[in-house]
DNA sequence: CGTCATATAATGACACGTCATTTAATGGAG
DNA sequence: CTCCATTAAATGACGTGTCATTATATGACG
């Protein structure tokens, strides 16, 4: 196994390791990976339209239109309508969507601290300077780079 | 975003983004990434139990009898009973099996291009080490440790 | 104003991943 | 030999991910 193989697979076996990892944590809450991101986004810049938030997604390319429905059913998110946009739809928390949104910090941190236990600081440093070389320019490098924040390097749209 | 957080998030984002692009490059084979790596594995230990492949895949924990089959409608591996443990069944590549496998091992070297153009060779096998660590001990770190050959460190079991 | 390329979101189709459950076969305990 | 815990595989159910297609709204161009 080449060193290019073995990373290619070293991160789609972490990807898998830590998504069944945080399913197992969430599971109390009733809501996924994927839907636990969702709500993490709005919870930092809501009203937010679809688009926008799949701009912000890791998880998933495109506009997440039925990740949202299964949230809105829940009675997690409302969808309201852009007057200035009408293609536009707008995504706000419900109160019980702002509840759970404290809750999934709760168990972020969990999950935060079980990596802290495997590697240490520095080589948590180290890793994220290495992958954010492999996905810089990418859809999901960007999404990275836009929720650390617009104060650095924001792709030019 | 702690350290921590955007480590998460860049491991979902390479394996997102590699997958996307595996999946263009295997398309012309009409195979998904998840099929291919069922070919290679077969391809380097056949025949194999439905069960030993399920240990050596990185992709899927359990028994994989989903993706085999599709494999075996697609004729390109046939299932063969095991006359020692009729439990268990035996899975071989077909000739058009064999000959597909070589065109992934093909399409894989383009990913390990892409890769190669991205991270040089220190930068990777700084990663592979971080990552190893990282998934030590889980499904995913065995079914990597024993793909790399029954060498080393393998899991008791 | 009317037309049309563009943008936004929803939806259909397909293949995963995961867990729980079911079915069948094995091998040991009594 | 019989019973039964264990193991291998298949299957049901559910929620993604991805791409292609469709429906609707916008805004620029003539």
């Amino acid at each position: 196994m080449n060193p290019e193989e073995e990373l290619r697979f070293l991160i789609l076996g972490a990807q898998r390791e830590g998504n069944r990892l945080l399913t197992d944590l969430l599971s109390p809450l009733g809501v996924t990976p994927s839907q636990a991101e969702v709500i993490s986004c709005l919870k930092a810049g809501e009203p937010m339209s679809l688009n926008a938030v799949g701009k912000l997604l890791v998880c998933e390319t495109g506009s997440p239109s039925r990740l949202v429905s299964t949230l809105v059913e829940r009675a997690l998110v409302v969808r309201r309508e852009n007057a200035e946009d009408r293609r536009q739809v707008e995504l706000e928390l419900t109160q019980e969507g702002h509840r759970l949104a404290a809750e999934i910090r709760q168990v972020e941190s969990r999950l935060y601290g079980w990596l802290g236990q495997r590697l240490t600081l520095d080589e948590i440093t180290t890793a994220v300077g290495l992958l954010r070389t492999l996905v810089a320019g990418t859809a999901a490098g960007n999404a990275i780079a836009r929720r650390n924040g617009p104060s650095s390097d924001l792709p030019k749209e």
